[in-house]
DNA sequence: AAGCCGGGGCG
DNA sequence: CGCCCAGGCTT
C-alpha cells in the first residue's frame, strides 16, 4: 500500500494554507520554519477548531489573544472573563477546560506547555487527535491526527465502510491515519491533509480533478466519492418549550450563572421554566411576589445538535427582590446566543418607546 | 456504545 | 430542514 504523504506534501507546498492567524509567520514551504510555532496559539486554535469551522474561528481567535496574549495571562484571568470572550462560539466546556489547563500548566509545568504526548493527552479538553495535532504542528513530533477532514479523506481513499461513530470504523481510520503519517515533515503533512479535506476533498462536490492523490483514491477510481464517508444513522430530534423570564428592575436585568454541568454551562442566563402558565406563575412568585408581567415577546426556535428549543421570552417588572441585576448595555458576562438575542430585542423596544 | 454539548453555514 | 464542522467527556 502506498502512502499519500509524498504527493500530498508536494501539493501542500504550493496550494496549502500558510497564513492562518495561528500559523508561524514566514513558514517556508520546505524544510522547517524561520520562526517556531507559538504553542499557545496552536493549542488555542486546535481547541477552538473542535467541531467548529475555520471561518468561524478566525475572528474569535484574534479577539481572544488580544484579551489573553499569553498562557500566563489566560491562567491569571477569571473563568467568567474567559467565558465572556468565548460566548457565541459554543461548546463552553472547551473554554472552561482551556482555562483549567492554563492553571495546571502554570502550577505543575512552570508555565511551559508539556512536550510529552501522555502529559498533553492528560490535560482537560485535549484528546488523542488534538494532542497529536499540537505536538506535530508545534514540534514536528510524529503523531497522527484524526479530525473530520482526515476521516473524510481516508474514508474515500480506502472506501472505508461504516460510520465513524462505530468503534470498528473509528479504529480502522486511526490505523490508516497512522500508516499515512510520514516520519519527516509530520508538521506539514498534518496541515496538508487538513487543507486537502477543507479545500478539495469537501463533503459535497469534491474537486477530484485538482486532487494530488486521486490516483491513490479508491473512491475516485470507482467513482464512489459521494458514498463516502458513509452517513450516520439518523435519529429524530425532540422539541422542548421553555419560558425565559426577563426580570427587570430600574432598567437592569436579572441574570444567574448556570451550573457548569449541562447546556450553556458557566454562562449567565435568564430564569427559565417549562412554558406553561402554572410554571411561569410559580417561578415568577418565587422570584418576587410583587412582580408583574409587562410584555410577551414572540416565541422563537433555537436548535441544537440533539434537540430543538422553543423559547418564549417574558418581560417582568419587579421591585421587592434582593437578587442581582445587571445593565444590559454593558455586560461583561458570557451569555448564550438566545439571551443575547432577547437583550437586543429589549434594547430595540426601549428605543421605540 | 451512546449521549451530551452550540452555533453557523450550506445544499 | 438535515447535515457537518481541526472532538472530548460522561454515563
Amino acid at each position: 500500500m502506498n502512502s499519500i504523504s509524498k504527493p500530498l506534501l508536494q501539493w501542500f507546498d504550493q496550494y496549502g494554507r500558510h497564513s492562518l492567524p495561528w500559523q508561524a509567520p514566514h513558514s517556508s514551504p520546505r524544510g522547517g520554519q524561520s520562526k517556531p510555532a507559538n504553542i499557545y496559539h496552536v493549542w488555542l486554535s486546535e481547541v477552538m477548531l473542535q467541531q467548529t469551522q475555520v471561518s468561524t474561528v478566525i475572528d474569535y481567535f484574534n479577539n481572544f489573544i488580544q484579551y489573553f496574549p499569553t498562557l500566563k495571562a489566560l491562567a491569571n484571568a477569571s473563568e467568567d472573563a474567559v467565558l465572556a470572550q468565548w460566548a457565541g462560539l459554543g461548546y463552553y466546556a472547551r473554554a472552561r477546560n482551556l482555562h483549567k489547563t492554563a492553571e495546571i500548566i502554570t502550577e505543575q509545568f512552570q508555565g511551559n506547555f508539556p512536550q510529552e504526548f501522555e502529559q498533553v493527552l492528560n490535560l482537560p479538553g485535549i484528546g488523542r487527535s488534538t494532542a497529536g495535532a499540537i505536538l506535530a504542528l508545534s514540534y514536528n513530533q510524529h503523531h497522527a491526527i484524526l479530525d473530520g477532514n482526515v476521516k473524510r479523506v481516508l474514508a474515500r481513499v480506502h472506501q472505508v465502510e461504516g460510520h465513524y461513530s462505530q468503534a470498528v470504523t473509528l479504529n480502522k481510520l486511526w490505523q490508516l491515519a497512522e500508516f499515512h503519517t510520514p516520519n519527516n515533515r509530520t508538521n506539514h503533512y498534518t496541515q496538508a491533509i487538513m487543507d486537502l479535506g477543507a479545500t478539495l476533498c469537501t463533503r459535497s462536490r469534491p474537486d477530484c480533478e485538482r486532487c494530488p492523490i486521486s490516483n491513490l483514491c479508491a473512491a475516485y477510481q470507482n467513482n464512489t466519492q459521494a458514498s463516502y464517508p458513509q452517513s450516520k444513522p439518523k435519529k429524530k430530534k425532540p422539541t422542548r418549550s421553555i419560558a425565559m423570564l426577563v426580570f427587570v428592575k430600574n432598567n437592569k436585568i436579572h441574570l444567574y450563572k448556570r451550573p457548569s454541568k449541562g447546556i450553556w454551562g458557566g454562562l449567565w442566563s435568564f430564569v427559565e421554566c417549562e412554558d406553561t402558565p402554572n410554571n411561569i406563575q410559580k417561578a415568577q412568585l418565587t422570584f418576587d411576589p410583587q412582580a408583574l408581567i409587562t410584555q410577551h415577546l414572540p416565541i422563537f426556535k433555537h436548535s441544537f445538535t440533539h434537540y430543538h428549543l422553543l423559547i418564549h421570552p417574558i418581560i417582568i417588572s419587579c421591585h421587592s427582590t434582593q437578587a442581582e441585576f445587571y445593565p444590559p448595555d454593558q455586560l461583561e458576562l458570557g451569555v448564550p446566543k438566545p439571551v443575547e438575542k432577547i437583550i437586543a430585542q429589549i434594547a430595540l423596544a426601549a428605543l421605540a418607546s
